[in-house]
DNA sequence: TGTACATCAGTGAACGCGCGTTCACTGATGTAC
DNA sequence: TGTACATCAGTGAACGCGCGTTCACTGATGTAC
């Protein structure tokens, strides 16, 4: 039927995605480079245009795995068991905060670097970028109490102060001031008034 | 003494300083080219480099001088004479979260079209950044109280809300989510619990 | 006061470079008979 | 089973473009005498 086995095709355009996630989170929109990604996949530049229309569409895809994986992270911490939604959302804020997450941002969340440039991007890359605000804001929720309507405010609060702090943070790199700004968002996060 | 007169060369020099910050405000870093802020300064190109060394060197420039800006900024709205120190934090929150502010990037802080892209800026971008956050948390902490490292540290993430909350609702464009994180971060920022 | 000269802010064309995209090609794979 | 053919993922060179920067120039301004 088909010259080629689609699985293979399916496997390599798997690869760019893989590789693209990680420049995309280092780099930012404008710094993903179509070069850069083939190269990162092991391929040569023309290859590119067999799996995607364009560098935009690349873009969005990526961001809408990325948003998808940020959401689907676990949110503990290795050896640890939150059981109340408080520690869960402590945790949260902890592992998302963290020095590890700020200053490995191949593997983290992609919105610091990419926030900026979304403004310059079309419709599309925006649709994504709201999915994934509400991804993550849905997330909060599930461990928030009180009326519906609080608690997706709270939770959308909650949702900027992590990203704010954690974009701030990487840009100023690994600082005293930077730590100092972690920890400060990870305080007013979860107060530690109730358990 | 010399053959043109110091001021007018100052004047030009102020000129694209001008131009240039509201060019940088919208586009970022990386948006912001020589070219763009010559012409927005009515001159071309060739002429930048008798006023500055290099496009980092005006991107520090502009950096230092937005923070400046943004921190003097009035944190009262026209008409209203807040009293209290929480009145005062809750109308900065008012003017920073507002709509206005969101919609209209040439005329204000800079941070959310900067931040993502001072990751790949060298050094000096980097110290600039670090002075604008604490000039931000500096201008927070006046209106807080307690003891000076919990006030301190309640800057720090009150900075970290604000600038989140608007670097997400600019990169959403004015849609509804965008308002409704406007409001959440407002209403975090200072809780209506006590006055 | 008038003329020749020096300075230098600003002009405009050119440079090398990296970008996104195109395109003729090649070679491995699968089909037809 | 063996041979001729078709497909198409991936190659690698080329394109037009915008970028930061350079540079020979020009023309208004100020100085020297």
């Amino acid at each position: 039927m088909s010259p080629l086995t689609p699985e293979k095709k399916a496997a390599t355009r798997e690869k760019i995605l893989t590789e693209g996630a990680k420049v995309l989170r280092e780099a930012g929109v404008e710094g993903t480079s179509v070069e850069k990604v083939m190269k990162a996949a092991g391929l040569t530049v023309g290859g590119f245009y067999a799996h995607f229309d364009s560098k935009d569409d690349l873009i969005a895809e990526l961001l809408a795995r990325a948003f998808l994986e940020s959401v689907s992270r676990p949110m503990t911490l290795p050896g640890t068991t939150p059981k109340t939604p408080k520690e869960k959302l402590r945790q949260r804020a902890k592992v998302y905060l963290s020095r590890e997450h700020r200053d490995q941002a191949s593997t983290g969340c992609p919105l610091p670097a990419t926030l900026s440039g979304l403004a310059t991007l079309g419709g599309p890359a925006r649709k994504v970028l709201e999915r994934g605000i509400e991804g993550m804001a849905a997330q909060a929720m599930m461990n928030l109490e009180g009326a519906p309507a609080e608690k997706r405010q709270k939770a959308l609060a909650y949702t900027a102060l992590i990203v704010g702090g954690l974009t701030i943070a990487r840009a100023l790199g690994p600082t005293p001031l930077s730590d100092e700004v972690l920890k400060a968002c990870r305080d007013l996060a979860v107060p530690a008034d109730a358990d």
